[in-house]
DNA sequence: CGTGGTGGTGCACGAACGTGCACATTCACT
DNA sequence: AGTGAATGTGCACGTTCGTGCACCACCACG
């Protein structure tokens, strides 16, 4: 799943930790976070410290990769990469 | 790239950045965060600010993804779920 | 109905953040 | 040597974090 902001990331970890059939405060405890940090987090804190949300991703069973994006070549119209544009 | 760790967040940051042959100011400028800051991310600071992060990542031309990761069953060797295909 | 488990949230607290400035260092170029 | 750009870093400041606690609503179960 692409991660473009705190709500996505958010949405991620709790999707992550109820396949798993875990409560926040196993994974709180497993991440060694509050379950009042977890909860927040859950839903889209956008002030959470990396290294926080490293140990939870951890503990939920999720990766992080970071992935090269085209800068759109000067000139280059995003809306021209999709013709028919985006709707 | 996988992201395991602040360090390797600050890795890709300051390798993407230097591959556009941007400075340090500039990134910062365009994702509106210190350049004292963004010096510190690509130091690997672990307790740098989600949202800040996603506007530098974005400001350098990468993405994130999350993806899921086996807990690893204990005796499992990582190439076993490789040559015969996990799925 | 009462009980237990789960998750959301207001509060106060100490700790740490991100910022801006100033200065040092390193490097390329002249 | 001199110049300028790029980067690292110490400091003080005001702001905000993450935590722990308490309490709430909601839901399933008997």
């Amino acid at each position: 799943m692409v991660i473009a902001s705190a709500r996505d990331l958010g949405l991620a970890v709790r999707q992550a930790r109820q396949d798993r059939g875990r409560t926040q405060s196993e994974v709180a405890a497993a991440a060694r976070v509050s379950r009042r940090w977890l909860s927040d987090l859950e839903a889209g804190k956008p002030s959470a410290e990396f290294g926080l949300i490293l140990r939870t991703l951890d503990a939920v069973g999720l990766g992080l990769d970071a992935f090269p994006v085209e800068p759109a070549p000067e000139g280059l119209d995003l809306d021209t990469l999709f013709e028919d544009g985006r709707g």
